[in-house]
DNA sequence: CAAGTTGTTCAAAAAAACTTGAACAAGCCG
DNA sequence: CGGCTTGTTCAAGTTTTTTTGAACAACTTG
């Protein structure tokens, strides 16, 4: 056993490497938060709370993922903000310490809370401004292409709409995995 | 009637400008361009050509949107492969013309295969990696986390491949409009 | 309170994505 | 063929987004 001196060396958190099957579920989080239109790292981050069982602190994070601690903390605040990560306090620790949410149905419907449906409540007033201008028209075959492409697009949103519900009922059926040993 | 000396003038393309409500919608599917993760040029290029009754050619959208006639060549080639517009020409004109696809049907599927679908191909090789890469793991408990992350991911995979033709069929019922007057 | 730890913020550097412009192909017509 | 029209490609420029780093707040502890 080693005698440290009061506190000296072991402030060095004993942070290990990455495995080589984490790295490459954390690049394949990297790849999809990229395709979801979020930032990389965010990605990053993620990936590596979930491979993880127990919760990580922002310096192990930071370390880990050798990103610096403001970007780490704007990740996992927005990740948190996306119900993807939660963060528990430990009883005589002073760090806060972050969890991956690993059920898909949060997951989904986070990310369309956060991303999908600002997009469309957006949407409501775009139309609703397409709609006074082509009210204002006064040649009438002008007005008459700017009323069917008001209609369209209306249809498009409400269709939309319809979908939200539906996929996050579709994707909540399946989230529990065939049950292996309890954990 | 205004005579014409045999070709001058009339080469500048009789481009009327944009109605404010064709700015609109323009603005619309830039936007919407941006949340699915393509060029915001791309939104707009689209968005004219939905606006239009009639195919427009290459130079009528680069004058129209003010963009280069490269990025208008590069974006109306992405959008046909997207299958969001199709190209017509018309007889002794040697013009290109373009039109936008409207029956939200195809642009989704379109957009699903072009986009989606790529996606979850890699998926499989990348989740193999991850299987192999756990597989060669030697630490016992160290394998049995590697593998309930591998099994959580397939379960997720295995959804979203599931969800991509359900949402085809979904968007593809309420497509058509409440039947206008013929046009 | 002073010193140390944990975490946030934000200007500015770095990286990535978008867009232009100019060179180039390919076809048409006199 | 030579000039003109239409369209493509891609290096280089511009804009936007991501990421860093350093200053600063808040809180703990002696």
């Amino acid at each position: 056993m080693v005698k440290i001196s009061h506190d000296s060396q072991l402030k060095i958190s004993p942070v290990h490497d990455l495995e080589d099957w984490e790295i490459a579920v954390i690049d394949l989080f990297l790849n999809a938060a990229n395709s979801f239109g979020l930032p990389k790292s965010y990605g990053q981050i993620y990936g590596l709370l979930f491979c993880r069982d127990h919760p990580l602190s922002l310096d192990c994070v930071m370390k880990l993922l050798k990103i610096s601690m403001g970007y780490a903390s704007q990740g996992l605040r927005a990740l948190r903000q996306l119900g993807a990560i939660s963060s528990v306090f430990e009883p005589g620790d002073r760090k806060e310490r972050f969890v991956a949410e690993i059920r898909l149905r949060k997951l989904v419907s986070g990310f369309l809370r956060e991303q999908a449906e600002p997009h469309l409540d957006k949407g409501v007033s775009r139309l609703k401004q397409i709609e006074n201008l082509v009210e204002t028209l006064n040649d009438e075959n002008s007005q008459k292409r700017g009323v069917r492409r008001y209609e369209i697009l209306s249809g498009w949103h409400r269709q939309m709409s319809r979908l939200l519900p539906l996929v996050k009922m579709i994707v909540g059926k399946g989230d529990r995995l065939p049950a292996k040993n309890k954990d």
